[in-house]
DNA sequence: TGTACATCAGTGAACGCGCGTTCACTGATGTAC
DNA sequence: TGTACATCAGTGAACGCGCGTTCACTGATGTAC
């Protein structure tokens, strides 16, 4: 009995790792191409698999879809929390300025959340999800805000500013004619003067 | 000689209105579809025409919507102006609340602007195209925080409320289980929490 | 230890679909004489 | 005024493609006796 169960187990775990495989290949595949053009074909080749063989472990696309991008959510919640436990006093502009970094290196996961975030056809069981992810980030700008000692009801600042910071990382992203490298200069920079409103009380 | 030139130019004054005739039906299927899910066909229906009929008037689907794009590019640009130009001694805060009701209430514009700033694969041309559409907005923004007598440089702050506003209509479009009119008033509420930090000097 | 059977991950081929685009044709209108 | 011809907007049918998903099968592994 004792035997079997684990058994039973280790086989789940196995189940469970086949589909991580298949989850890191999906996030590999993000990084490179835009999300709407993402086929479960491109994903089993990452994989080193035949496309059929995906069926096995989601339901279909849109469940593959969301496992990733729960996973792209996770990372960003967890960099942001790291950051901001390290910041004594609150470093808003500091906060800010990795923030953006690492969204920027890792495009895939703010790719992967505007695209959501956009979706007009998402479930209420996605949409939930989506939301879910967001109060893990504006729990952490509330505390961030906490250690400025705003005065004035922290959500709605947490609201403003990760909002403002997404919109800085649309808006300038397709700047023409400019290197990777000035665009992240310029993101930073407007980020800086959005920051900067922030301090004010 | 006169005559035939007469002619001619009735001609491409009808054929521009046939184009536009199917631009106003592309705006209309935007409208109601995410912006991936448009389909050239979608839009000779909704214009009551061949889709065949299309290839007459554009030479493919992109021209097409880039053209959507531009006019609603310069919708946006025109309402603006005429929201800061009545607006005597800049007041942002009403200026960003008439700016968001207005891309909630044209929700195909915004969805279009927010498009071809995510889209990756865009052609440099393309870039430029909405690169120069932002700038006008900027423009207007600049006239706005000039009209507020800031002594610091306008064009960051334009950017940076730009970019701010945009990033509260991607960030709370999805808000779960809420009203048309709650998530309006929500996003309102947010933008009026960024202005009022804009309005500090 | 050997044999018959069950399970199930993995697969290549196929299905059905919607798409952007092209083609060959029609028919209305204008032009030349 | 009548006739032969040119132009061109409009179209239904077709092409070729990539997609998500399903199917029928294989072959390895574990189980029962």
């Amino acid at each position: 009995m004792k035997d079997k169960n684990t058994f039973a187990d280790l086989k789940t775990r196995e189940k469970k790792a086949r589909q991580d495989v298949i989850t890191d290949a999906a996030e590999r595949v993000f990084a490179v191409k835009p999300f709407s053009k993402v086929s479960i074909r491109d994903i089993a080749r990452e994989a080193g698999i035949s496309h059929a063989s995906i069926y096995r472990y989601f339901p279909d696309q849109q469940s593959l879809f969301v496992e990733a991008f729960i996973r792209g959510a996770r990372e960003i919640v967890q960099f942001l929390a790291d950051m901001i436990r390290n910041s004594e006093k609150g470093d808003i502009e500091k906060v800010s300025e990795a923030y953006l970094t690492y969204l920027i290196m890792n495009d895939q996961y703010f790719r992967m959340m505007t695209h959501f975030m956009l979706d007009g056809t998402l479930s209420a069981e996605l949409i939930e999800k989506l939301n879910a992810a967001e109060r893990q980030i504006f729990d952490q700008f509330d505390i961030l805000f906490r250690k400025m000692k705003k005065r004035e009801p922290v959500r709605p600042l947490s609201h403003a500013f990760f909002a403002a910071l997404n919109g800085v990382l649309i808006t300038f992203r397709n700047y023409p004619g400019r290197s990777k490298d000035a665009v992240r200069q310029h993101m930073l920079k407007i980020a800086k003067v959005i920051a900067t409103k922030f301090l004010a009380e």
